[in-house]
RNA sequence: GGCGAGGUAGCUCAGUUGGUAGAGCACACGACUGAAAAUCGUGGUGUCGCCGGUUCGAUUCCGGCCCUCGCCA
């Protein structure tokens, strides 16, 4: 049965905030209360099969504890993008609050909760040679050449430094697709497409430092270093190979792993900063199912 | 113990012909529209080893001391 006007829970939060162990909370607690929840995982890097270790994705006994969805969806020799992303996950909320079962939404990826959460209109892809093309220019004439080539208003909005966005711009003025909206507005929107509300994990910095080295410590005891070979091997695309640790346990280097899962989780904490709407929770020093009473208390 | 080199930012170092100092990394903060665990921006956080001397002024020159490294004993 379809409770009225079930809504969309969304918990943000930095990386080894323990969001996958909260979310398997608040679906116990959810199902205590006759809900049938599933979650949908926001993660740009867990959507790749064989790379689960590296990646930190829910291990099987956790999903056995709730399910998810959205992981392991795509080959290491595959591009993966958020657009992919935003179609996939807006069917699946839609789906699922169609048939009365709450969407739990988890992740750490920002763009790809907000895409999955709001109406961005993300732009189409262009032409694979167009694009090749224009990351050739990059790499032989500089980023700031380029920069020039932009139409004013674009460039106005795109650092002459920033070799991806200005390829990402170059490529869709050449393809003759509008640029994105300025200024960035509905990425921020306080719009969603469903009724939603968002908690935002936070933990005390030293603790989430603590965290974050014991993750790193248990991903590589779990075999990450051997899935960066074996993805390696298998033709692994720049997006995989953009894992934080893949580089890196290549190289056998675990302490660099931990220092940039620290600041990649001081960027999530800027992101969640900025998101409207968010209810911050602190867990620190708490466990799982004291902060899902928590949430399901505010909801 | 003798000789040599060196003590400057959290780390590795540059520099100041005397006017209290700056790079990389780290760190803090921010931006973010089909690569986002990506990419990019802003910020120097400091008894210039210690104590004296010379000087208007010393991190810089002089003396002493402490510490580190190397070579010789």
């Amino acid at each position: 049965m379809s409770p009225p006007g079930l809504q969309v829970l969304a918990i943000c939060g930095p990386t080894a905030a323990g969001k996958t162990g909260v979310a398997i909370a608040v679906g116990e607690l959810l199902r205590e209360r006759g809900e049938d929840p599933v979650a949908l995982s926001c993660d740009a890097l867990q959507v790749y099969r064989g790379v689960e270790a590296l990646t930190g994705a829910p291990g099987e006994s956790e999903r056995a504890q709730l399910e998810h969805r959205l992981i392991g969806i795509a080959d290491v020799d595959e591009e993966f993008s958020a657009g992919m992303f935003a179609r996939l996950a807006r069917d699946e909320i839609d789906s699922l609050l169609a048939q009365g079962r709450r969407p739990i939404v988890v992740g750490g990826t920002g763009l790809y909760m907000r895409a999955a959460l709001a109406d961005i209109e993300l732009r189409p892809p262009v032409d694979p040679g167009v694009r090749a093309a224009v990351e050739s220019e990059i790499e032989r004439r500089g980023p700031e050449a380029l920069h020039r080539e932009l139409a004013p208003d674009v460039a106005a909005d795109t650092h002459p430094r920033d070799r991806k966005r200005i390829a990402r711009a170059l490529e869709l003025q050449r393809a003759g697709i509008a640029p994105p909206p300025p200024g960035g507005g509905e990425l921020w929107t306080a719009d969603l497409r469903h009724p939603t509300t968002i908690f935002g994990i936070t933990v005390d910095r030293d603790e989430l430092d603590r965290r974050i080295g014991a993750r790193v410590d248990a991903m590589v005891a779990d075999g990450a270093a051997d899935e960066a070979q074996r993805a390696d091997a298998a033709g692994a695309t720049r997006t995989v190979r953009a894992a934080i640790g893949f580089e890196a346990l290549l190289a056998g280097n675990i302490e660099a792993m931990k220092r940039e899962q620290r600041r990649y989780a001081r960027r999530q904490l800027t992101w969640i900063r900025k998101t409207p709407d968010v209810r911050p929770i602190d867990r620190t020093g708490r466990d799982d199912l004291d902060v899902a009473r928590e949430m399901l208390s505010l909801l």
